[in-house]
RNA sequence: GCCCGGGUGGUGAAAUUGGUAGACACAAGGGACUUAAAAUCCCUCGGAGGCAACUCCGUGCCGGUUCGAGUCCGGCCCCGGGCACCA
């Protein structure tokens, strides 16, 4: 007997024994249906907060669940350890990325074993590790050989102080963050990965991920943001170059009254030459970050240039305008502006006093002021000449046409999905694999040099990436001509390397090519477990990464992850959890008070996982509390567990109703485990098995066989969130080999039976009164106890009955008047 | 600004397909045990009235659909996430 719940006994034991016995270790030969379970890997931040408890546990959960249901499950871990924080470390501190990074991974894996997380920690790898990003170069250059890697410009934060590229991040109130200087928008020559070459696919395939969360598809639906639309070709009088324009609204062209550019446009900065308060303005555009979120709130402003465009169809010339709202990444950088039915067009041209015309008219009663409002819904085409009185498809069709006989314009699909800039202007993450020649120009480095191992032993002065600076790195013969070459500074974007690190895990060895036919046998992800801002931009550049290495032969399915279980987030004062805020949430003090067990139990019984919430430390009592309080029920009960098999046919009242309860509860955690992804509540039937447990007195050795019966399915429900007690307590019951190995029990159905129901009877929706029929009972035999029950009848008197609605098993409703 | 979520007792939450709102816990209050404390156990616990039986009100706000709405529809308010260089 153990009178007393010690978890860090109970806690090592366990992990020894998992550990020695290799209880996690997966392999393909391996019995059962293969399972991939996978939480997002972290970025080495320092130490785990109780974000990633949360994120965890729950993989945890699933991992352990599944296998209790005979799959082969396999549940890597591993680290994503490029990015910026490792940077900012060894600019504050002086220590170099890599011993940061790796002080970090060492100290967190030491935490998630604490936890008593089921990884297979002989697939582990860090995306610093040569042997992993070598890879990724050596995917770049298929691709760069194949067409789909391209360099051209694009605009970054440029600090004009410390000289340096910023991420938004490090722009607060449009500063840069150490500086405080205002942040100006550059252009660099950058390269990208063409994901627009696969809008459609990433697209389309949305429709058929049943395992994915509706909003999450639909947040990646709008994102790649597809809209078929009309390009639209203006004459500039002047020049010899046409302005190019995309718009979804063709059957509205007939009022356009100006044209937009971005400050960034060729024809802003040749018009600018010649217009000094021009200059000035674009000089202002500049001012402002690369952020969307900056952009769309900012107040819109324009100049004109003093150039006029031609109307494609009526000849008339319209004034071009630079205007900062207009982005140049997207599209052409120009847009035409119909104040009539846009409303930001509507509010420039108001602003300026730009011409506002109608050329839509409402179809049927909608109002339509052109003083208040720009008229945004689709209509009738007026003042349009020969385009007059057609409908949204029909006008639209026939401004295609008309524009397309003209050679003026063509009818595309347009995404809103920008191609992917890889380029990142930092030393902490992967060469990428060029190397400048003046002769030769943008050359590959050969197959055989690969890696290009990213030098570990720096010292960063100041804040620029200490690579430009690094002749050991940057001075290289050009592989073509063999001339002194300059090799490519940029690093990648960290999100390359989290687009893949799941298929190279299934074969964390593979010597050539990045990945072998293991992948196959384990991917894809059966269940991604992650947070929920990673709906887009991780998820999406997977999504395209997994249909890269697809098409390059590696893999032979089309999407990485088939499950999707997205977390809301632990909130910290109202706010996600990052390394910028500090390391609160930090799980250690908690761990060495509770033991992991109670950790886990409070985390999973705070919220569901779709949630966010706020961390607080109220819950971990009350979990300590049940967790020993189910400790000492099984004490009390150890000779019980000896007795004899349950005599189904001499149970007393309570007995059955304890069997009833032993059977909804495996029926329910099943349900949430593997259906609803909902734990919280399966920690709540578990605590309301142990509280019946409690309350009854066993009287018999049936009896006794019905408690132990029900302290084993308590046990067995509750392992794959508190693993370590649960083990124990298995051992303790008698039990014969350790618990990660057994299967979930089959549920008797008998047990389920009720001979007799409980019904609300209800009286206009209201609740009056409670009866107790037979479960097979006739409606007219229901309803007429229904209408004499106690307190119901009085309801009823002096009124006449309209209707009876009965909902079998739950409740009667008579409606009177 | 745009896209996606969320809002239920003092607190975390439950209510799975439109069918008993508040399960299960935390905190609080009261009691038992103890020389005392801790631990443990028992009771009360949305608001108002009655101080019982029971009744009325109540799921962010306003309106609608329905025999019946926390759940569905329309409009609003507030909070969180994402917006392409935090990961």
């Amino acid at each position: 007997m153990n009178a007393v719940y010690d978890p860090h006994k109970v806690e090592q034991e366990a992990q020894r024994y998992w550990d020695e016995s290799e209880s996690f270790r997966a392999s393909e030969s391996a019995e059962g249906e293969k399972y991939y379970c996978l939480a997002m890997f972290p970025y080495p931040s320092g130490r785990l907060h109780m974000g990633h408890v949360r994120c965890y546990t729950l993989g945890d959960v699933i991992n352990r669940y599944h296998r209790l249901k005979g799959f082969n499950v396999m549940q890597p871990m591993g680290w994503d350890a490029f990015g910026l924080p490792a940077e900012n470390a060894a600019i504050k501190n002086g220590i170099p990325p890599a011993v940061w990074t790796k002080d970090n991974i060492a100290y967190m894996r030491g935490q998630m074993q604490r936890l008593g997380f089921g990884f297979d920690w002989s697939r582990e790898f860090a995306t610093c590790d040569p042997d992993y990003y070598r890879w990724e170069q050596w995917l770049f250059l298929k691709l760069f050989a194949k067409g789909m890697v391209y360099r051209k410009n694009a605009v970054v934060n440029w600090d004009p102080v410390d000289q340096t590229v910023l991420a938004n991040e490090q722009v607060v109130d449009g500063r840069g963050w150490r500086s405080g200087a205002p942040v100006e928008r550059r252009e660099m020559a950058q390269w990208f990965l063409k994901i627009t070459a696969y809008a459609e696919e990433l697209l389309d395939e949305l429709e058929d991920m049943d395992g994915w969360p509706e909003s999450v598809k639909n947040m990646q639906r709008n994102w790649i943001g597809r809209s078929p639309g009309v390009e639209v070709d203006f004459l500039v009088e002047g020049h010899s170059e046409r302005l190019t324009v995309f718009t979804t609204r063709p059957d509205t062209l007939m009022g356009a009254t100006y044209v937009a550019v971005a400050a960034e446009h060729p024809l802003a900065l040749a018009a600018a030459q010649q217009d000094p308060n021009l200059a000035d303005f674009v000089a202002q555009c500049k001012q402002a970050t690369t952020a969307e979120a900056d952009m769309a709130t900012l107040e819109k402003a324009g100049m004109p240039t003093g150039l006029n465009a031609r109307h494609p169809l009526t000849g008339n010339l319209l004034p071009i305008w630079v205007a900062n709202f207009v982005l140049m990444e997207y599209g052409s950088g120009a847009v035409m502006s119909v104040p009539g039915h846009d409303q930001r067009d509507w509010e420039f041209a108001r602003k300026y006093g730009i011409e506002i015309r109608q050329v839509i008219e409402p179809t049927q009663g909608n109002d339509c002021d052109l003083s208040a409002a720009a008229y945004t819904e689709r209509g009738r085409l007026v003042n349009s000449g020969e385009f007059d009185g057609l409908r949204f498809d029909d006008g639209f069709d026939a401004i295609a046409k008309a524009l397309e006989a003209k050679e003026m314009g063509r009818r595309v699909t347009n995404y809103r999905l920008r191609d992917w800039g890889v380029s990142r202007q930092r030393y902490w993450g992967c060469p990428i694999p060029i190397i400048h020649c003046e002769d030769c120009g943008v050359v590959p480095v050969p197959d055989a040099d690969l890696p290009v191992e990213l030098p570990t032993d720096v010292k960063f002065e100041g804040v620029r990436s200490p690579l430009v600076t690094m002749d050991s790195f940057l001075r290289v013969p050009c592989p073509e001509c063999g001339a002194l070459a300059r090799r490519e500074t940029d690093t990648f974007d960290t999100f390359m390397e989290s687009s893949w690190y799941y298929t190279r895990f299934a074969s964390p060895d593979a010597q050539s090519p990045m990945v072998d036919q293991r992948a196959n046998y384990w991917a894809p992800v059966d269940h991604y477990v992650g947070g929920v801002e990673h709906a887009i931009l991780h998820l999406l550049y997977a999504r395209f990464y997994y249909k890269l290495m697809r098409d390059e032969g590696l893999l032979s399915s089309n999407e990485p992850f088939k499950r999707l279980l997205m977390l809301g987030m632990v909130l910290q004062d109202g706010k996600k959890m990052s390394k910028s805020a500090g390391d609160a949430g930090d799980p250690q003090k908690l761990l060495d008070k509770y033991g992991a067990d109670t950790v886990r139990t409070a985390m999973m019984f705070a919220a569901p996982p779709d949630q966010s919430f706020e961390w607080n430390e109220a819950g971990l009592e009350g979990a300590l509390r049940f967790l020993k309080r189910l400790w000492m029920l099984v004490q009390s009960h150890l000779e019980a567990l000896s007795a004899d098999s349950i005599d189904k046919a001499r149970l007393s009242e309570s007995a059955q109703r304890l069997r009833r309860k032993t059977a909804e509860t495996l029926t329910k955690a099943d349900d949430d485990y593997g259906r609803r992804w909902q734990f919280n509540t399966v920690v709540s039937a578990v605590m309301e098995l142990t509280n019946a447990i409690s309350k009854f007195a066993p009287r018999s050795a049936n009896d006794q066989a019905v408690v132990g019966e029900a302290l084993r399915a308590a046990v067995l429900v509750i392992s794959p969130i508190a693993p370590h007690i649960a083990d124990a307590l298995w051992g303790q019951m008698g039990e014969t080999g350790s618990l990660v190995d057994q299967a979930w029990p089959e549920i008797d159905e008998s047990a389920l039976i009720q001979n007799v129901v409980e019904l609300v009877v209800q009286v206009n929706g209201k609740v009056r009164g409670k009866i107790e029929v037979a479960a097979d009972a006739e409606k007219s035999v229901v309803l007429a106890q229904a209408r004499v029950a106690e307190n119901v009848s009085r309801f009823l008197q002096d009124k006449t009955v309209r209707k009876e609605i009965l909902v079998p098993n739950k409740l009667v409703n008579i409606v009177v008047s």
